[in-house]
DNA sequence: AATATATGTTTAATCGATTAAACGAAAAAA
DNA sequence: TTTTTTCGTTTAATCGATTAAACATATATT
């Protein structure tokens, strides 16, 4: 048996004082209204018993938690990893607790776990919010219970979110390879409504559109999340095997780079001298990769230190207008798009 | 302000009867105490109201938060990231939520942990201890808090823990090398007193004398966690650079691993044909890698549904004798280690 | 000396759920 | 008909902390 914690009660046992005495030394600012003497008697008694409070009875008395929810794709995913380490620390900082959950991007998932952190009494959520969870976050927004999207958000509603400029990271990305020489330009994408998908596949589309260069149907590939590997290959597959075969993609998430690249190993296409390639996102993965790799890096320390710091402002302030926070990427230029 | 929730009081009123009633029925298997009509209209009204029971209220009273408090070194370390995703899987399973945090080695930052998670009464911990922490596995003891360590162990402590035989792992490891025409072996572990690290050295060293080949003092390095880039530097320099250099080299983790392959591009080496490798766990980043590592597999979901498995049979009845479970890890022989 | 004010401490309600014990009414046994 | 059982429901205590309000004392004011 857990031996059992010590309690306000203990303490006001030991001192010969009541409870409310107690709590008023150990609450610091009310101390003012006990005397000097028995403050410090009570002190001491918490200090030799080691009282820690117990926070599920406060919480339970003032409705809060100081715990956030976190609910992410993947939390094995690295780029779900390093928000997760950035909003823990963050959190921490201004005396949260993190509980986190991972979707793996079933609005199903999203909701049972939703559902399960409500019940925790959890202050307020960040989410990365998956495909058709419009519905879980009106929930949210008609209970009037905080919450911050990252990473996507829902045009649609309105919401606090802090997300990168899609649109434009993909359209320099492109942009910037079609200045490298490129002009027969594919893209990778999930296949997916979500919003971020969208904008970087229309990012692509206006790149081209602006430069002047057509987009062949086969040039654009959106692929299941659920069966990448296929996918990729067929993708691929497809895009190199026709008439205007690409000189170039731009792969709209780390995960479809890393499995892309992989292919085009296979196929015995060399970046950038077969092929230029441009990804979002890092990884350690393509640190290995022989040839540096252009890609589009996000602000994360940003992402997730504004997310916590909205979050917690709507917690103790819920009247407050909702925020939307659009950042930029950095396009890191490396030699995988440059051939010329 | 957040609707305020639902509660038994809420439904109580509606229906008209009184607030046990409402729990005996919501209970469910005390139900037979309540007529079946009433029920019924319970039943309804709850699900009128939507009814979510407030797990904070039933924490006060039972002791029991159904939370685990998850202790790794660094979240966002893909080693860790992955076992987190498993060990969340596995006690959601069980209706577990998992509140994690990062060490980051420091033991005072864990013990800061400890305490806060104590605080929000967690039920009990998965822990990958630091070093120096034994004082605070000791207080967990004395005070009853269940507890189950992972990957780490304290040998002269008694505990729960779930960890792989390091040193017969390294020893395979070391062996294979041996066998594949290297005498010359140098191995790479973090500076720490830390076990397991011991073991993966002690392995090492056995490894070698039992084939009969003597150890020189700059084939093994120890490496400060906190300055791990230029730590490798100054290691492989020292290894490469003496009248015996090594011809192999063991690399006692991960991130050892990534920034020693780093550092040996930079110098020219090739592997295996100049150097021959072998590397605790997997990672992303060795899937870009020219050559194929062989590497040390530690089965990351057994240990992590075992150590899931252990807390939660251990807060169920804490009279349970502690268990040590010591996993075989498994040698995966790539191309890295091959000379011949 | 009588009254007002300040000071220090306790009482008791509260948060939301659980549950032993008490209670009242109906059904069964005498 | 009276007594005993059974059944269904409510009362009240509890978990641990907070906090308004009540209550004593002591001190200050008139």
């Amino acid at each position: 048996m857990q031996k059992k914690k010590v309690s306000l009660k203990d303490i006001a046992k030991k001192v010969g004082v009541s409870i409310a005495t107690v709590s008023y030394v150990l609450s610091k600012d009310k101390e003012s209204k006990v005397s000097l003497a028995v403050a410090a008697r009570v002190k001491k008694a918490a200090k030799e018993l080691n009282y820690q409070p117990n926070q599920i009875a406060k919480s339970l008395k003032s409705g809060k938690t100081f715990t956030i929810g976190l609910i992410l794709a993947d939390i094995s995913n690295p780029f779900f990893a390093h928000i997760a380490r950035i909003i823990e620390d963050e959190a921490s900082k201004k005396g949260y607790t993190v509980i986190f959950g991972s979707s793996d991007e079933k609005a199903e998932k999203s909701w049972d776990l939703i559902q399960f952190l409500i019940n925790r009494q959890v202050d307020g959520f960040i989410i990365a919010p998956t495909e058709g969870s419009q519905e879980q976050i009106k929930y949210l927004k008609n209970q009037n219970i905080p919450f911050v999207l990252i990473d996507r958000c829902f045009p649609e509603l309105v919401t606090n979110y802090v997300i990168i400029d899609n649109f434009k990271a993909a359209f320099e990305a492109v942009d910037r390879l079609v200045k490298t020489a490129n002009k027969k330009i594919g893209v990778i994408a999930y296949s997916t409504t979500l919003h971020h998908m969208k904008e970087r596949i229309h990012g692509y589309y206006e790149a081209m559109h602006k430069n002047g260069l057509e987009v062949k149907k086969e040039w654009v590939k959106e692929i299941d999340f659920f069966d990448i590997k296929e996918g990729i290959k067929t993708a691929i597959d497809e895009m190199l095997m026709n008439k205007n075969p690409v000189k170039a993609i731009l792969f709209t998430t780390n995960s479809l780079a890393i499995h892309g690249l992989k292919y085009l190993d296979e196929l015995n296409y060399r970046v950038p001298q077969n092929i230029s390639i441009v990804s979002f996102d890092e990884g350690e993965a393509f640190d290995f990769y022989y040839c540096p790799l252009t890609h589009i890096k996000q602000p994360l320390l940003e992402i997730g230190r504004t997310a916590v710091k909205i979050l917690i402002e709507q917690i103790s302030d819920p009247s407050l207008e909702e925020q939307q926070i659009l950042m930029n990427a950095t396009l890191i230029v490396r030699k995988s798009c440059d051939r010329r």
